[in-house]
RNA sequence: GCCGCCGUAGCUUAGUUGGUAGAGCACCCGGCUGUUAACCGGGCGGUCGUCGGUUCAAACCCGACCAGCGGCGCCA
C-alpha cells in the first residue's frame, strides 16, 4: 500500500503497486475506464481495460462515481497522456463505498458550501488551506518552543472578562453562570512568575454580533506572555515569530499556496523589520491618503483597509491613546496619554492580526484604571495580586491564528480559513 | 445593534407586460480505442422558502413570517 505521492515518483515506476483512496473523477471512453484516484498526498490517474480487469471489474470501473471509497492495483507506467505523466494500469479494483450523486459538483455557491462544509473538506482546495493552517500553528507551536517559551493552558470557562463586558458568552453553571472566556491573557500573566516565558493557543469566544470578513465567533487565539519584556521586546520576538511562520509555509506549502491563488512573490517579501509607526503618524499618513482623521478617532475598517494597502509589509501602530486602548495596557511614563502598546497590521488590506504590548504592573496604577472604567475590584482580586507579590515589568500579545491563515494564504474570507466556523447565524455542522 | 440584499430541481441558474416552469452540472441508460471539469444521444428530477391576500389566472403584485448573504460598528 502506497500514497499517491508515491506513486508519482519515480522509484515505483514499472512496480505493482496498491492505491487506497476516493474517486476524484471518472470517465470512460470505448473500451477504456479512466479513474482519478485521490488521496491525502494528491490525485493520480488509473486506467482500466479488459483483459487486465475481469468484465466485472471493468464494468464497475466504467461507472464509478465521485468520492466513492476505492482500493486499486496495478503497474505504474510513465505516460505523457496522462495528468501528472505517470499513471496506474489496474489489474484489480475493489469498492468499498459505492455513491450516488455526490453533492459538490462544479457549481458551487458560498452558502452550499457552508452546508456541506463536512463534504467540502474533501476538495483540493480545502485540504490546502488546512494543510496551510496546519504549517501555521505548527511552526507557531516550534517557534516559541525554540525560544524557551513553555506551553501552558487557561480555562475556557471564567468569571471575568478581559475586554468589554457586553460581548461574552453566558453558559449555566451549576444553578450559577460562567462566561466563555474571551482572552487567556490574564492566567497566562499568572504564570510568567514561575515559568517566565509562556504561550498557549486556545479558542476565544467573542458574543459580539459581527458580521464581516473578519470575524467569527469561535475563533483561535495565540498569546504569549514574557517577564521582563517591553513593549519593543514583545514586538522584536513577534517579527522573528512572523519571519519564521511565513518561511516555514513557503518552505512546505507553495504547491497549496498556488491552489488557493496566492501570490507568493508578495508572500516572500513580507520578511522583518517590520515598521513602527506611532498612531500619531498614523493619523498623519491616513489625512495625506485622503481620509479625514483626528487624533483620537480608532481606525476603522475603511481607514485601516486604505492604511495596509499603502505598505507591502506588515506594520506595527504603535502608542494608541489611553481612551482607545482596554485598562491593562500600561501607559508611558514619558507620555502618560498615551500607552505602550502595538497592532500588527497585514498589508494588503486585511488589516489587524496582533494586539499586545505591556502590562499595567504597578498596583495603585491598575487600581486606578479598574476604578476608571468602572469594573469591581473584587472580581479581579486575583489578578491585583499578581501587582502585590513580586510583581514586574512584562509584556504579552495575542495572535488571530484565523485570521494570519486568511492573509497567507490569501482568502477571501476568515470562514475560508478554518473548518468548521462559528458565525452569529452558523452553528452546523 | 444599524444599513442593504437574496431565496426557482441535489448544485449553478433562465423565466419578458401576471397566462400555469426551461437549461447546464451531478446521477441513470446507450455510444465512442487515451480521456484531462471528456464528448454525443436519451432519461430521472420542481410544494418556484412558508403562510395569507389581490386576481378569471401568481414564480411574477401586496403583507407577514422563516432562512441565509453583504457592509458598518466591536475586536484577533
Amino acid at each position: 500500500m502506497i500514497s499517491v505521492s508515491e506513486a508519482l515518483s519515480e522509484k515505483y515506476v514499472g512496480k505493482n503497486v496498491t492505491l487506497r483512496g476516493w474517486v476524484y473523477r471518472a470517465r470512460s471512453v470505448g473500451k477504456k475506464a479512466f479513474v482519478v484516484l485521490r488521496d491525502s498526498s494528491g490525485i493520480i490517474q488509473a486506467v482500466g481495460e479488459e483483459p487486465a480487469l475481469s468484465a466485472d471489474e471493468f464494468k464497475i470501473a466504467s461507472s464509478l462515481t465521485v468520492e466513492s471509497s476505492i482500493e486499486i492495483s496495478g503497474i505504474l507506467k510513465e505516460d505523457k497522456r496522462a495528468p501528472g505523466e505517470r499513471e496506474l494500469v489496474m489489474n484489480s479494483l475493489k469498492v468499498y463505498c459505492r455513491n450516488d450523486n455526490f453533492p459538490v459538483t462544479k457549481d458551487k455557491g458560498e452558502e452550499f458550501l457552508l452546508d456541506i462544509r463536512h463534504l467540502w473538506v474533501r476538495s483540493r482546495e480545502f485540504t490546502s488551506v488546512l494543510k496551510i493552517r496546519n504549517t501555521v500553528f505548527k511552526s507557531f507551536n516550534d517557534y516559541f518552543y525554540s525560544q524557551g517559551y513553555y506551553q501552558v493552558q487557561a480555562p475556557m470557562m471564567v468569571s471575568t472578562a478581559t475586554e468589554g463586558g457586553s460581548t461574552l458568552f453566558k453558559v449555566p453553571f451549576f444553578g450559577q453562570e460562567v462566561n466563555l472566556t474571551q482572552s487567556s491573557q490574564f492566567y497566562l500573566e499568572t504564570m510568567i512568575f514561575s515559568l517566565e516565558k509562556v504561550f498557549t493557543i486556545a479558542p476565544s469566544f467573542r458574543a459580539e454580533k459581527s458580521r464581516t470578513w473578519r470575524h467569527l465567533t469561535e475563533y483561535w487565539h495565540a498569546e504569549g506572555e514574557v517577564a521582563w519584556y517591553g513593549n519593543e521586546d514583545m514586538m522584536k520576538e513577534e517579527e522573528k515569530m512572523m519571519d519564521y511562520i511565513i518561511s516555514e509555509v513557503l518552505k512546505h506549502n507553495v504547491e497549496d499556496l498556488e491552489r488557493v491563488g496566492r501570490d507568493i512573490n508578495k508572500l516572500k517579501n513580507m520578511n522583518s523589520p517590520f515598521l513602527r509607526i506611532p498612531y500619531r503618524r498614523i493619523i498623519e499618513i491616513g489625512n495625506e491618503l485622503g481620509l479625514k482623521l483626528e487624533y483620537g478617532m480608532d481606525l476603522g475598517a475603511d481607514e485601516e483597509r486604505t492604511i495596509t494597502n499603502h505598505f507591502d509589509k506588515p506594520v506595527f501602530v504603535t502608542d494608541f491613546p489611553v481612551s482607545l486602548k482596554s485598562f491593562y495596557h500600561r501607559p508611558d511614563p514619558d507620555h502618560p496619554e498615551t500607552v505602550l502598546c502595538h497592532d500588527l497590521l497585514a498589508p494588503e488590506g486585511y488589516g489587524e492580526i496582533i494586539g499586545g504590548g505591556e502590562r499595567i504592573w504597578e498596583l495603585d496604577v491598575l487600581k486606578q484604571k479598574l476604578k476608571d472604567f468602572g469594573m469591581p475590584e473584587d472580581d479581579y482580586y486575583w489578578y491585583l495580586d499578581l501587582r502585590k507579590y513580586g510583581s514586574i515589568p512584562h509584556s504579552g500579545f495575542g495572535l488571530g491564528l484565523d485570521r494570519l491563515v486568511t492573509w497567507i494564504a490569501g482568502l477571501k474570507t476568515i470562514r475560508d480559513s478554518i473548518p468548521f466556523p462559528r458565525t452569529i447565524r452558523r452553528t452546523k455542522p
